[in-house]
DNA sequence: CCTTTTCTGTTGTAAAAACAACATAATAAA
DNA sequence: TTTATTATGTTGTTTTTACAACAGAAAAGG
């Protein structure tokens, strides 16, 4: 596995020469873990001054609230980073961290992040400007996921998500990283009654699907 | 008014001497602006260079949808400061900006604030750290928020809200800054079953309010 | 002051979601 | 392969919400 390479796609080292990427590492007490599927990377209420870059497998971030109800907040994926909040602010974290697959996690000191460190290493102003942007698109993204689920009903909010995704990945057909109860946990509806409007939806000639793979059709 | 001791209130000015705020405000283009009420500061689709922050006054940030639906997703009070975003991502704007009453607002470059200035300006530094646990804490904001409406009826989202303003304010009599309607947009309920839903906690005695003022009562 | 407008609360009805219970399909494990 | 486990879909019932229409209270404007 190339490190490098993988983190070019990330945002965080968005143009910073890939040359330059390793030297930076070592003064970021960078570091990589390994983690088996369903493992949790970071559980609630704890604290720390690392984020997290994905570098190979997957991971959701859940929240748990004190009734028992199921939140899945995101999604993440190779190059997607994590807990640059918590790290940031140094609050405990109100969500759970956990892995969909075998993971591989490369770990970054906070500090040395957003502090110019005293070596004068030529590309940490640029990772300071590319910090502010991925806590800028963190925020960003956070909005999509409001949009989705301040939609009134199950099938606005499914509409919501589904032609966001397709948007994104630039095709009609497309797969999603959930199952369905994930889903129905993402987007705050019953897993039951979700299955029972998407089953509508196909019927009605909006959709269609197979597993976790979906196709939108126009409306006409 | 004085501008620098509010600024000393705002997250981007923490820690940093007020006695260099002035300097620092023209190397970061600083201008201000007064605008009546009702007024839209930041329309859908716009694009800025510029972030705000609430001098005196007061403002929404209100999304509206495809369908029209109406959601506040958040309310800015004085030293709270908006656009960060937007400014950063160079994106337009999905939502809108709107005062509550008649409002100054301090406008400052966004990239005078992320990227250290050749005069070396000496707090500059403590600005963009200060810029990354900014947008940190939006994000953590925004996650509250997430909180309250993921719950799944609107007595619960009600109580979400209402306990979280209990404990910020540290009373359990306190004053909201949304009218009814606000409200029930801000927690992506309906105003009137949100109306009735309060008279009934009411009548068992979980809470009183007149107009926007609330106190909460323990459970027994 | 009165008038007009806006805000808030109430109620009944229609629509939608939550819940429970179960059937079937797909997957993993023995 | 067979069995066990998990994921998905279906249906009927109960509960909750959305919507509409309206009444009274409060605020704004003249």
């Amino acid at each position: 596995m190339d490190v490098v390479q993988i983190l070019e796609r990330s945002v965080l080292f968005t143009r910073i020469q890939p040359g330059n990427v390793e030297d930076l590492l070592s003064c970021l007490k960078a570091r990589t873990s390994t983690f088996p599927k369903d493992y949790t990377i970071i559980d609630e209420g704890e604290y720390t001054d690392e984020m997290g870059i994905i570098l190979s497998g997957s991971a959701n971030i859940v929240r748990h609230d004190f009734w028992g109800n199921r939140t899945v907040v995101a999604n993440l994926g190779v190059a997607d980073s994590f807990a640059e909040t918590i790290a940031c602010t140094q609050l405990p974290s109100e969500v759970v961290v956990i892995t969909c697959e075998p993971t591989i996690v490369l770990f970054l000191n906070i500090h040395q992040v957003i502090t110019t460190c005293r070596k004068g290493c030529v590309h940490h102003q640029s990772l300071i400007e590319n910090m502010v942007k991925l806590l800028s698109q963190k925020n960003l993204e956070l909005m999509k996921k409001m949009n989705h689920i301040t939609k009134r009903s199950t099938r606005e909010k499914l509409l919501s998500y589904l032609s966001e995704e397709a948007k994104k990945r630039k095709s009609r057909t497309f797969s999603i990283p959930f199952d369905r109860q994930q889903l129905a946990d993402y987007l705050c509806v019953e897993r039951s009654a979700m299955s029972s409007e998407l089953s509508k939806m196909r019927s009605e000639g909006l959709l269609e699907y197979q597993k976790s793979t979906f196709t939108l059709y126009e409306e006409e």
